[in-house]
Order: C-alpha cells, then structure tokens, then sequence
DNA sequence: TATTATCCATCAACAATCGTGATGAGTTGG
DNA sequence: CCAACTCATCACGATTGTTGATGGATAATA
C-alpha cells in the first residue's frame, strides 16, 4: 500500500498556487532542483503527470487537478493534527462581518491562508453594508468587521486605500447619456454620498436608476450597460471600463477600508484573525489584468484615457491566475 | 511548518491496532526496529509521548488515543487519493444486508479493512433478519447479505460454522427454574425453532417469556437474568454463563453462517467485498475471554462445567481489546 | 535576428535519514 | 530461576533529499 508523502503534497501545492517551480521553491524553502525532483517523484508515485511543462510555463493537467483537493484534504488534516498537539494553538472561534463585494474580492484567499496556520479557529462570516455591521459590533454579535473607514465615526483603523473610481461598460455608452443613470447601492453608503456629492457639486444632470444592497449586483448592472457606478480599484473586472476627467467625470474621494472591532471580550483567535487582515491587505497585489484597465491615479488624472477596452487576451489571464 | 509523516501514521495505527511494536512491524513490513524508531520520530515530531512503555506491554497516551483519529483521517484521505488515480481500483456501491447482532460483532472490523483497500466504495448497510434479508436479496434491493446458512434454502455459501449454546446469566439462576423462561427471537428464526425443538423432544416444561426482533436485545434479556436463549459462541459477552449437558440442557446443532447473493447483475465492487467477507470470516479469531468461559465444542460436551463466571481480569481485556 | 533573462531538467557530490540485523536491558510466566 | 518475549539502542549500509552548477528551451526585448 503506497502512500503520499505530505512534504511532497506541500510543495504541489505551492506549485499548483504560484503555477512556478521556482517561486514554490521559495514557498516551501527549498531549492529550485528539490521541488523540481520531488514533483517528478510525486509524479512516479501516482503513476500520471501532474503538469504539462509548456516550455518557459507550467500548467495542471487534468489528474493535478484532480490531486489539488485530495492534496488539500490531507494537508489541512494534517496541520489540524499538529495544531491539536501544540499546546500554543489559537482555538476558538471568530464572528466576522464584511460587505458582500469585499468577501467576495478579499475573503477567499484571506481565509484560506488564516485557517493554514489557524486550523483550530472556525471563522463565522456575517456580509451586510457597513452600517448594519457597525450596529452588529455594538450588540455584541460580531467580533470584528471589515467596513468603509470613516473618519468622523472614528473606531475604524485603516488598512487599505484605493482611488475610487467611476466604471461604465466597455461595450456600451451610457455614460454619454443626459440624464445619466447611476447604479449605487441602497443606503447608508460612502460611496454612495460621495458620488452623488460628486456629480451635484458638478451640476450634472444625473438621476439613480439602480439601486441595490449588493455592490457585487451594482457591478452586474455596470457590466449590463444599464448605469455607470463607481467602485473601488479592486473592484474593477474584465469589460469595465474606468470614466476620468478626461471623460468629464468628477475626481471622487479614495475609498478607504477600515477594520473595526466589537464590544466583546478580546480573545486570541480574534487577535490572530486581525493581525492576519491586517498584514494581507498590506500585502494584497493588483490584479495582473488592471494594467490594462485605465485607470484614475494621481499621475493619470487629468491625462487622457487610453486602452480603454479589455482585451480578451487579459481576460483569459484572469481566469487562469484566479480560477 | 511541520507536517506528519504518513508513513509515520500507518506504523502509529499498526501499533494501536496491535498493541505491540513487534506485531505492527509485521504488519506494515518493517522490522521490529525500524518501527521502535518511527514512533520514537513521531513522538518527538508531535512533542508528546504516544505510548506509555509498561515492560513488555504497551499502552496508548491520551495524547496517542487523540492521534488516532486524526491519523485515520490522514491515512483514510491519502488511501482515497491513491485509489483515486489507480485505474485499477474497484469503484461503485454495495448494498450489505445482515442480521442486527452479525452487524455489532463483525462488521466493524470486516469494514473497517475493506474501506483500507477499497476506498472507493461505498457500503450500505441494512439490518434485518435473515428471512427479511432473503426477501430484498430477491427483489433485488440488495447485493448480497450474510444470512442463517440453511442447506434446504439452498442459495448461500457456508462461510462460518460455531456451535450453537445455552446461555444464561452468571448473576442469576434462571436456568433453575420451572417452567424455563426462554427469549428468542420473533420469527422465521432457525435457532429460535432448533431451540423449541430441542427443549421439546426432552420434553422440558418452558415457555416463551421474551421475544425480540433483533438479537442483541435477546442477549441484553439473558443478562439482565430475564430468561436463557440460545446464542452463538461468537455472541457470548463477559456475564454470560454457557449451559452444557451437564446442567440439563440439549446438544443444539451447529450455528451456521452463509453468504446469499442477490439477483442484480454482478459488478466488481460486490465480486471485493464477498471474497473480502469471505477471508475475514475464515480468519476471525475467537476473543480473547472466550477462554475463560466454559462452552460447549466437541471436546468439551458432556464434561462438567468450570470457570462459569467471568472474571473482571477479563472483563477488562476485552474492553482494552476492543475499545 | 540577436540578445538577454527566465524557466525547468539534470547531474555530481555531499549530507541526512532510514531500515536492517545484532545486541542488550527489562519483564513475564512457568 | 530460566526461557521466552518485548522494546530500545547501536553501527553500518543503502537510500533519499538537498544543494549548487550547468544546460537546453522559451519568451521578451531591442
């Protein structure tokens, strides 16, 4: 009865995320040649090739695929294991609120690398606006939220800024419309004020055409061509199109995310979850196809907009990097 | 970030299934050293000791008995793995019928070690009586069960023969009394009628105090001190007291085991886990404090009776053998 | 097209680890 | 008290893993 060598599995696994024998390398601290052997050897045990080796670049085949969630199952059994015997562990659990576009942009790959070295904290996520959270906090029922930083409600501790920004549909035109349809979400928003502050301070004749709870359906309707919106950098997807000055469209404030914690007694799984979103929203990269994206900085405002539309070569990069 | 060693945790099971490092060598096809040396890795890998060596025997930590699961939650995971890139590898689903008490005494450990080289099927299992039993195997519900063999029923294949005994309870003396209070089982019953027709061709005064469905129940009547039955030596539990000739009692005729199987149309996964079946019922040894109970075999009939009660020593074994 | 940088496979050499067989110390049971 | 058995330990040989260097192939750049 053959087995799997865990150690081996690690290093697939850091090959299958970074799609690079050498970045794993780094991953795992070992040398390029050792993830290189033990891959092969991985290779020999299962009796299949794992990747395709297309030149310079690697891809999954279809058994690594399949291995990936096998991988998974036995590294994260096996780290719950080790956490069980380490008398140092953070247990317990957490309650975290979120808006719904930041656990969909944020979360994933946040929880995924907490609960790796955290297997014993069970993580709850709560997604509403930031205004129910902020409310969830004062009752006791969430430990620590993600929400939009305001200053002047002052309990939020910035950990990320990013322009916001005024999208529309590449292949569409109803930025040029007169009056212009806005899509915003319902209420209680930043984003939302501060687009319409915006646009008022501008005498644009605008009126708000979609209105949702979700920022996630406000980008659907974007992307239908029924309204323009805005939304934060990170928020920007294939088939957007970003408004400047150069279009006529109001500079607008940054969006700025703040983490915000409850009333509740201070517990260490809560203290560990923090300072890990904390250090990721640090640390968190720019999606490879934003460069391709026009986009509103300090540098770029007021310059003309160019490549306006996605190609479809980004849009394939895309999937594969986060599929 | 440390990881278990699989290979490491198949010794580690092999240990705790054996409690002996010389025995788990065996197993896993190491020598005796070579296994003193992974658990002593183990141990300092995990920071805890896993057994505690009392001179020639061995016992497990609590921290080894928590290991436990997680090792087969570790080894369960890698063996699916495996078999699921083994083109060779049996897959499917079987429907198991077995009577209740065949269900308790056996099927853990017969599961157990199919589920270890067949991962990937999938066993349901469906208690019922052997007559109910027969019935499904024929409107085809079921694959295959494990039923009261009965030569003149014609289908199944003996694969396990124990002699048949009078039992009681140590505590108690029913078996004194008069008219003899005797549980069997409701119906359709081979050794609730050898039982009648035994007693009646002595022409003994009893009657039908208890009457169950299911054996294990029948057994918990026994002990209780409620009536005598008739059970299986594979069946008789510490507190039980075999009767022989020697207090009165009649030869019954053997017990007999037999493999049915149903109509469906034979498919691999069925085809492993009969001759699976098959082997461990061959192989299953008789507990260890079967000894120390006086049964009826060939050699024994007729003589009298010692060693009546069980002893807690035993009592203990059995708990240790089989928790 | 030539250049350069980057990527993965391979190799030789060294280090670490693992398994073996033999030995020893300790315990159990007769 | 001896024989039998259990687990720990040791030295040695075999295997495996790691490293750093090298080479072939490819992609980006000029």
């Amino acid at each position: 009865m053959y087995s799997l060598d865990t150690d081996q599995l690690r290093t697939f696994l850091a090959v299958e995320q970074t799609l690079s024998f050498t970045k794993a390398a780094n991953l795992v601290s070992k040398t390029q040649s050792a993830v290189s052997m033990q891959i092969k050897k991985l290779e020999e045990n299962i009796g299949k090739p794992l990747f395709v080796r297309l030149g310079r670049s690697i891809e999954l085949t279809p058994e690594g695929q399949k291995l990936v969630g096998h991988a998974r199952e036995i590294i994260d059994a096996s780290n719950r294991a080790m956490a069980a015997f380490d008398d140092e562990a953070v247990r317990g659990n957490v309650y975290l609120g979120t808006p719904d576009d930041y656990a969909e942009r944020f979360l994933p790959s946040i929880l995924a690398g907490f609960t790796e070295s955290n297997p014993l904290v069970e993580v709850s996520v709560i997604c509403q606006n930031s205004w129910e959270l902020r409310r969830h906090l004062k009752s006791g029922e969430l430990d620590v939220a993600i929400v939009t930083h305001a200053h002047e409600r002052g309990n939020s501790e910035l950990i990320r800024r990013e322009p916001l920004l005024w999208v529309t549909s590449a292949r569409h035109n109803v930025h040029t419309r007169d009056p212009l349809p806005v899509a915003v979400a319902t209420s209680h928003c930043d984003w939302r004020e501060a687009a319409i502050t915006a646009l008022e301070a501008q005498k644009r004749n605008f009126r708000i055409l979609y209105s949702s709870h979700s920022a996630t359906v406000v980008g659907a309707a974007v992307l239908a061509g029924l309204a323009v919106s805005v939304q934060p950098e990170s928020a920007l997807r294939p088939g957007m199109l970003v408004l400047t000055e150069a279009d006529g469209f109001p500079a607008l404030p940054d969006a700025e995310i703040g983490l915000e914690r409850g009333l509740r007694q201070k517990n260490a799984a809560t203290e560990a979850l923090v300072r890990h979103i904390r250090q990721n929203f640090d640390a968190m990269p720019v999606p490879d196809y934003m460069d391709s994206i026009s986009h509103v900085t300090p540098d770029t405002i007021g310059r003309p907009a160019k490549n306006f539309a996605v190609c479809e070569d980004n849009v394939k990069k895309r999937t594969v990097n986060c599929g």
